[in-house]
DNA sequence: ATGGGGGCCTGCCGGC
DNA sequence: TGCCGGCAGGCCCCCA
């Protein structure tokens, strides 16, 4: 499910509600998600303060003044809700336990933040201050596409050779982190890049123009909230509205919104993953 | 090093 | 109505 964008938008939908805030209480409801929970999870969550929510590529990091930092990622199907706050005059009450909520944090103000997760794909472990650059999911990470370590010379020295499909090396975290199936069918559509095409026969023009485009795809979606499909929503329960922007993803058989382009969209299969694009306008 | 494919889970949707 | 196959915003791991 969450992409860049949607997590970034969980991140900023906690931010008001836990930085500088105290866990009162902490419930997991089961051993572990895709991976067991680290052992005592939580009693060491339990009276912490929360000192910061940063986003690293599709995890979320929380600081607690413990000396340690909970690490957040919601896989495919993850959601995170907040209750109990009053947000925009609305008053959301605390909900019953739902079918998948695994952990509850109670924080001392009266906020709940529920992390549900039907298929169990999500990740959450507790590492020490500092070791962000030493934990295994973290550490080969490639730069966040929003900032200055991604630019034109990173992506053409990571494509060059390579003979994966574009497609697939801007899938690949280390390459780039933080781009999923959607904005990546989004951005191969804009740059006019068919997806087969090997990564290492992207040009350097090429290449050029697919820094900003994934900068502007991913900064759009942000702003719109992230794209709402099946599962996601913000942490107010919200839907995202990018999906209405999509031009290629689960448009099959749309006509292509390219100005002046007769194709109609299409969909393969890569790597076990869809792939949506316009055959006329991408090359 | 690179690439391909399997596997982890649950839920939903369409076809028969 | 019920069953079954296919598919889903991710990513690790093993194999050649």
């Amino acid at each position: 499910m969450p992409e860049l964008p949607e997590v970034e938008t969980v991140r900023r939908g906690l931010e008001p509600v836990m930085f500088g805030q105290r866990i009162a209480a902490a419930e997991v409801r089961r051993e572990g998600l895709r991976w067991p929970f680290p052992p005592q999870l939580a009693q060491r969550l339990t009276g912490a303060t929360v000192t910061g929510l940063r986003r690293r590529s599709k995890y979320i990091l929380m600081d607690l003044d413990s000396g340690e930092v909970m690490l957040w990622h919601l896989g495919m199907s993850g959601r995170v809700l907040i209750s109990g706050v009053v947000t925009g005059g609305f008053h959301h009450e605390h909900a019953l336990p739902q079918k998948h909520d695994h952990v509850v944090l109670d924080m001392g103000q009266g906020a709940r933040i529920t992390f549900n997760d039907p298929r169990r794909f999500g990740v959450i472990d507790l590492m020490t201050a500092g070791a962000e650059g030493t934990h295994p999911l973290l550490a080969k990470l490639g730069p966040e596409p929003l900032g200055n370590d991604f630019n034109e010379d990173h992506l053409a020295s990571r494509l060059a050779g390579r003979r994966v499909p574009i497609k697939q090396a801007l899938l690949d975290q280390h390459i780039v982190a933080g781009l999923g199936n959607i904005y990546v069918c989004e951005v191969l559509h804009r740059a006019g890049i068919h997806p087969t095409r090997a990564a290492g026969e992207v040009t350097t023009a090429e290449v050029a123009q697919l820094v900003p485009l994934i900068r502007e795809v991913l900064q759009e979606a942000i702003s719109a909230g992230g794209s709402s499909l099946r599962d996601y929503r913000q942490t107010d329960g919200e839907l995202g509205y990018f999906q209405h922007a999509f031009r290629v993803y689960d448009r099959s058989g749309d006509s292509c919104a390219t100005e002046g382009c007769p194709g109609t969209i299409g969909r393969i299969v890569q790597g076990g993953r869809s792939s949506f694009f316009c055959p006329c306008c991408q090359r």
